[in-house]
DNA sequence: TGCGGAGAGTTGTCCAGACATCTGTACAAG
DNA sequence: CTTGTACAGATGTCTGGACAACTCTCCGCA
């Protein structure tokens, strides 16, 4: 795997066979950027995969490598991508996911019990968003989203009762009866063509309403997280909007203000592939 | 001001009057990012204040401009400072303070109603860190640390209960009758000689203990948040640490992953002064 | 008085290299 | 088998320019 390029690079260099435009007033790095974002989107540039060399990009587009850093640069300050000197840069694994699968010590403590999280679908279908969903979403009113609601449970309790909507893009067939990932981050993923990279939480502790009690089966007076959550893509423009509810006494939300991805979720530390 | 210095801007360069070591290990744009870093946590640089032009700065240090525009962007990646593309680069507001601050409902609500949040501080003092303190803060157990106790309250509510710690490296006075603003950034500057740029929260949603719902006058089947915060330096060195209970029915806590500081606080739109 | 253009000052983008530093492999020496 | 050296390949740092785009002020002209 030396002097010749891997198969599997020239493959990814022959999907990724796009011109940059240098009469555009869209600066080049950016398109580059533009570029390789759309790869990750579509899921052709996998979590752990090592993008071309620096030189190869700046030769494979007629820009000065310089210009290649400035792209990678921006794709690592978004947490799509992170480099190692001396080897190579390497497309991240998305970090935005579900407060759900942020539980610190409940997650912990139900590993090693042997119990991953289960997901009980409760309704899935595709609705029209009306005005206040449309315009959490920034579309118009009437178009069509995917909405989920169901319950995550472990260890035989229920954890937490969730409410998410997508707006509907890709033309992707969905099974009610498959959800192997809930957590909104592969929602949009799968559903739309954007990639969130920025959230907004709003939470707020309060009491269980009675119908969450009888969903959570828990009593009158447990203290629960009441959290909404918004996804934006790198534009700023949602992409997905959720609604959950967490028992206070079995979860923990930890949350990292400033901090790059790669220092708290140190994204395929392993080779390529 | 135009073909000379103003003297504000000659005193800051004077201030900072350093050389920049080429030959050591540490590359020269981040000795020029410290420079200015330590000018904003001294105060020399107050947020507004413009920074010398990138060329300034390059003739000034005797390295290329791109350098210095490497230095602006770790900066700027830092939240530090901002740039305003024809005018200049400019220090930006802090922008981790403290929870409590950004409790945007009941916050209008309150300004609306002109009544300012009031402190009401119960104790201060100087303490020597126990082992579980001084593993929080990564000093030494016996390190001389501010304690600070303080209930938060508006409209004759009391809304939150407050305990932080910070190290005490400054040589700094300080009053416990006057406590303008208890934000743990706002500590840390006070009294240490680093500057917060990352923030670790953990969130728990819980019932209000007997003592807290003593201190806070409220039923005790209150619904509270839990928070436990840790601010770090750009080293990743925690600088703070504090404990907070705030009421669940008239807080909501809003959280920001993944945004750049002046998308959601446009510090200092205004000119220099 | 009001408007528009010129121009200076500043940041944004881009280039074509140069050398430093780090990683992993291959190979020889002990 | 272990250690050290050499080397290729990759990212990190830095230079010294060039031109573009944006902001603001000032001045002349209607």
């Amino acid at each position: 795997m030396s002097g010749q390029l891997s198969a599997k690079t020239a493959m990814i260099m022959d999907n990724l066979s796009k011109v940059i435009d240098k009469n555009s007033p869209i600066p080049a790095y950016y398109q580059v950027a533009k570029i390789f974002e759309e790869g990750i989107i579509r899921g052709e540039l996998t979590p752990g995969t090592a993008l071309p060399p620096e030189n190869t990009i700046a030769a494979r587009y007629g820009i000065s490598r310089m210009t290649v850093r400035q792209a990678i640069a921006e794709l690592t300050a978004a947490g799509l991508v992170y480099t190692r000197k001396g080897r190579g840069t390497y497309v991240a694994k998305p970090a935005i996911g579900d407060i759900a699968f942020e539980l610190g010590d409940f997650d912990a403590g139900i590993r090693k019990r042997g119990l991953g999280p289960a997901v009980r679908l409760l309704q899935a279908k595709i609705v029209k968003a009306g005005a206040e969903l449309a315009a959490k979403l920034s579309v118009p009113a009437g178009t069509r989203c995917l909405f989920y609601r169901y319950i995550l449970s472990a260890a035989g309790e229920h954890l937490a009762y969730e409410t998410k909507y997508v707006v509907y893009a890709k033309q992707k067939p969905f099974l009610e009866t498959e959800l192997p990932d809930p957590s909104l981050s592969s929602l949009v993923a799968a559903y739309t063509d954007r990639m969130p990279v920025t959230c907004k939480r709003v939470l707020q502790a309060a009491l269980v309403t009675e119908e969450e009690a009888r969903a959570l089966e828990v009593p009158a007076a447990t203290p629960v997280f009441l959290v909404e959550q918004t996804l934006y893509d790198r534009d700023k423009k949602p992409v997905g909007w959720g609604k959950s509810v967490y028992r206070g006494d079995r979860c923990k939300l930890t949350d990292y203000e400033g901090w790059r991805k790669e220092d708290f979720n140190p994204g395929a530390v392993s080779d390529e592939q």
